[in-house]
DNA sequence: CTTGACCGTTGACTATAGTCCACGGTATAG
DNA sequence: CTATACCGTGGACTATAGTCAACGGTCAAG
């Protein structure tokens, strides 16, 4: 059964997407999505000799890291933009410095709104979850209103 | 100029779209779906007298949570979940309970992503954003990794 | 040599969250 | 009365993030 030689501990640099997806708990097919759009940019072109491409760690790492931006919101298209700037030999060192500022600034306000909305919950718990329509409107108003 | 009879400074109960489109800055169409899908619930049949609808302050407040929650990555089912939650007389006191403290639960872990997430970046920033593969694998499985 | 589990590619299909458009009705200014 | 800026409804269209199925190729075991 054991037809597949699987990277074992140690000295094994490639992969075969079936043991990327283990991994990681993603689908092949998510994984050939990340990898169109261009988000994995260690994949080899199909080798020639079994027409089966190759993957490396940091492919899986870079789904792993993937999974945690998804969650909190960002796009496919949004976490390349990171990926990128944190690779991108072509932007010059200050753009890539900017953009990673600019994220931690948007990663912050989520952390915000999560605060936020944590606390709203909790508030609301607290009060037992007593509904009042008038002072959950007030209490809407309070958190989110205009 | 003054076609429509906007809701003045105090004692109107009800707007229509258009001005709870403006207060919230969500389009009238996004207003007409998450009504369609049962998150606004004070929202009147089109009044038989004009077919218009009618939206009090609960339904602008409602649109502003929802636009918090999108933000963190939620569906819309999973706001009208949250809503039902709040407001739900259905259910008992104990269930609506419990699902507050599930979602509490979930935003925690959201914050926990985003706090992991955000340290990578400043680490990185930090390190004047030095990209080097074997590094940034690293930096990546220790934050990523499985 | 066949079987079974994998692989790549393509293209169709799904769900979500809308936008856009056309229709016809409403209300008010001129 | 007409122009205009709204309103509701319905249906088509878009983008995102996949899933699924079909086709044919690969490879190790039996």
């Amino acid at each position: 059964m054991d037809y597949s030689q699987r990277s074992s501990e140690k000295s094994i640099i490639f992969m075969r997407i079936g043991e990327v997806s283990e991994k990681t708990g993603v689908s092949r097919d998510a994984i050939r999505l990340y990898e169109k759009l261009g988000l994995l940019n260690e994949v080899t072109r199909p080798n020639p000799y079994n027409n089966y491409k190759e993957y490396g760690k940091e492919s899986v790492a870079r789904i792993n890291m993937i999974k945690e931006m998804q969650r909190i919101g960002l796009k496919l298209r949004e976490c390349k933009g990171v990926m990128d700037a944190l690779v991108n030999d072509e932007l010059d060192a200050e753009s890539r410095k900017q953009f990673i500022r600019d994220k931690i600034d948007e990663v912050r306000q989520r952390i915000a709104s999560l605060n936020q909305i944590q606390s709203f919950l909790q508030e609301h718990l607290d009060n037992d979850c007593a509904y009042n329509s008038d002072s959950m409107i007030a209490r809407l108003k309070g958190e989110f209103g205009d």
